[in-house]
DNA sequence: GCGATTTGGTTGAGCGTTCAACCATTCCGG
DNA sequence: CCGGAATGGTTGAACGCTCAACCAAATCGC
């Protein structure tokens, strides 16, 4: 059975590749500004922000693997080089045998506190410096539409 | 010296939290989708595109690394990647000698036409039919403006 | 012209992500 | 209860990307 592909026509080729210009470019720029000035890359900056925003800094992986957006095994690797540099422990979970939960220590606290002012600026710079007012909001509403569609079907 | 930090406020940091799980969220669908259906990544889908869709389907190197927004060093891997499936082939550059010509051999042409439908099918499905007109319309704007903004600084 | 710089491109090591396979524990239906 | 399914998480191989180092050819400055 052949379904009649509903190609895209001009304006929404021209929308699609600068959408994709543009988020890689900026996801780019961002990625390579903290791993040279913190030496760790942006899903691991994530991690870290994640974990120091809940109360006793600490989350089971499956939760922060949703909070983060990320596959399971994805979080378990990052995990695990996180431990190895010192920046996060893991512990058992008292509830549930088969769960881990993933703690910022106070290295990876101190290492995040250090990034942080370096990262923002350069979202600040590279993104909301760009844009008008109207279109930051625009922006936002765009993207929780689209979250929403993706997360949801 | 120290400068102060320009600090996100709460709806900079909704924004900015909204679009980079959007974004994440549709470029990973929709690089599963492609390396699913067509085994290829979306990266490799790009350079077949550019490829095809330019005169004797031929392109230097670096022009297809400007045109892709890649690294030369992520499109040399790239492109001996795809040298060893058939979908590309190098020349000589007749009028440098340094040069490399990426080439999109038959094959190449029937794999990217094979791919094409399905993708397309899922750009629309996950990004435009989320979003009205006049929000295609703003994204547009918006990521014309940060492509010139991002690769003109 | 000739040395120094720039440009075009490749290479390999190191790292992060993906995918599929896997194990342990918990949950659920009968 | 008990057996099967679902859940939570890990592992290793394959692969793509990044970075720095590198080579060859072209271009620039004097």
């Amino acid at each position: 059975m052949t379904v009649m592909t509903r190609w895209l026509d001009h304006d929404e080729q021209q929308t699609w590749r600068a959408f994709l210009a543009a988020s890689r470019a900026l996801t780019d720029t961002l990625d390579r500004e903290l791993q040279r000035d913190a030496g760790m890359p942006h899903a691991y900056y994530e991690i870290l922000v994640r974990l120091s925003e809940v109360p006793g800094r600490r989350l089971r992986m499956s939760e922060l693997a949703d909070l983060t957006g990320s596959s399971r095994s994805r979080l378990s690797h990052a995990v695990a080089r996180l431990e190895t540099v010192g920046w996060v422990r893991r512990e058992e979970c008292p509830t549930d045998r088969r769960g881990q939960i993933a703690v910022l220590t106070e290295a990876g606290f101190a290492a995040l506190a250090a990034a942080a002012p370096g990262h923002v600026e350069g979202v600040r710079r590279h993104l909301f410096d760009a844009l008008s007012p109207a279109q930051v909001d625009q922006l936002r509403r765009i993207s929780e539409t689209l979250v929403a569609h993706l997360t949801g079907s």
